[in-house]
DNA sequence: GGCGTACGAACGATCGTTCGTACGCCGATT
DNA sequence: AATCGGCGTACGAACGATCGTTCGTACGCC
């Protein structure tokens, strides 16, 4: 029981790296111990060296996997629109965004929480340049559709940024569940976007096809309330 | 040297407490040692335990304090304005409520980011309380300014607060400055009022006086890339 | 003289990590 | 075809460091 096949080799280090995603994102980085990892894989807590060399490895690889599926749905959303206003990519960029920070919740959730516990080493030099790499695509959106008028002119790209890196973090983070009510369950990204871009207030056009109902009225239920 | 007058004791407390409150925001909770906080008010760890019965109860408490700004901030912002659109209270209420954040901006941060690691005591109870308190005045003015039409009502509220505490996080946490820019030096608040208001898209109204510009023709500067 | 504060020393627990060892599988050797 | 060596993996034990916290003591001020 105690020696399996031996040869789970390849995904042996997959899972240990999605125990870690799941355990950083719930907990932080600091919060969870390798000892904690080791157990939610099935292993010991030495058994994990031979797939890691690092606690801090496994984050920074975690991060790495998130930015590589990052940049891909920000290439295909940021080339040129050809025609249109350029905002139209903007809100482009955000549905990208949103749709893989949700479909990478841990990932994202290490990058955005515990990007900081890094440890300096090569490889975090690699990240920051990738990051600003994408930190530059976003900018060069934002001030293309500023000058095409197509985004208002009145407030600077990096505030704009700002929101939508942190509103994205609030779509993401179970946290806000407790604090802001239950999460969209229909498509977030689309809310985000439409949210993002147009604002609270009404406006001509709507978010897609996703009309929300039955929950303006419910008034006093707040689920998900207790703790 | 050793020993101080001994009765600097009214703001001794607070020092620890504001000390706890910066690693706090800085490393986070679990990446703050007692030893780290002792250190940074001129005191040994043992000192520590004169002022404060326990680490968690530090956190506990800074996250009450905030928690006291926000409410009587919220309390004078929420109150009915009497005529116009139930949509411009909501936009004093954002106002308001980024102004706390930036006036307390490291107990905000204690509460967003360690909230989960205050241990489960008779007084998170009461933070709980008043945190979903919170929670309840913004869903109350959510709602109201959906019904009258002055809110878009193919959002839920919800997913509005959640942008807005994201959004709010987003100004105040200097870990955005790296991936997004330099924080807004004017007025962040009514920045923000406006972008989650209005939107991204143009519109007739502008944020207040305060015109950003000498931002949106840089181009090549991106300040505060370093790391 | 007592109260409030600060301290050094030390507690048990847990941290990330290393080391020596054991064992199943696979390719090469006889 | 049988054998063997080594590689990859898993493990128990233990390392030094650091964690949050407690205790006994010393000292200045009311």
């Amino acid at each position: 029981m105690a020696q399996q096949t031996a040869h789970a080799s390849v995904d042996a280090r997959e899972r240990v790296l999605s125990a870690a995603a799941e355990l950083f994102a719930e907990r932080g980085y600091h919060g969870t111990s390798v000892r904690d990892i080791a157990a939610a894989c099935g292993l010991k807590p030495s058994s994990l060296y031979s797939h890691v060399p690092d606690k801090s490895t496994l984050l920074a690889d975690l991060v790495m996997r998130y930015l590589g599926a990052l940049e891909a749905a920000l290439e295909a959303s940021s080339a040129d629109p050809g025609g249109g206003p350029s905002a139209n990519r903007v809100e482009e960029m955000v549905r990208a965004s949103v749709g893989v920070a949700l479909r990478y919740p841990r990932e994202f959730l290490c990058l955005s929480n515990s990007w900081t516990y890094i440890r300096r080493t090569p490889s975090l030099a690699t990240l920051v340049a990738r990051r600003d790499a994408v930190r530059a695509v976003w900018q060069r959106a934002l001030r293309e559709a500023a000058a095409d008028g197509s985004l208002r002119a009145d407030v600077d790209p990096e505030s704009m940024l700002r929101v939508v890196f942190a509103a994205t973090h609030g779509v993401v983070d179970r946290r806000y569940d407790e604090i802001a009510g239950p999460a969209d369950e229909g498509d977030p990204a689309g809310v985000l976007a439409a949210l993002l871009l147009d604002g609270f207030r009404p406006r001509g056009r709507a978010v897609s096809a996703t009309v929300r109902a039955g929950t303006a009225d419910a008034g006093a239920v707040r689920p998900g309330l207790a703790e």
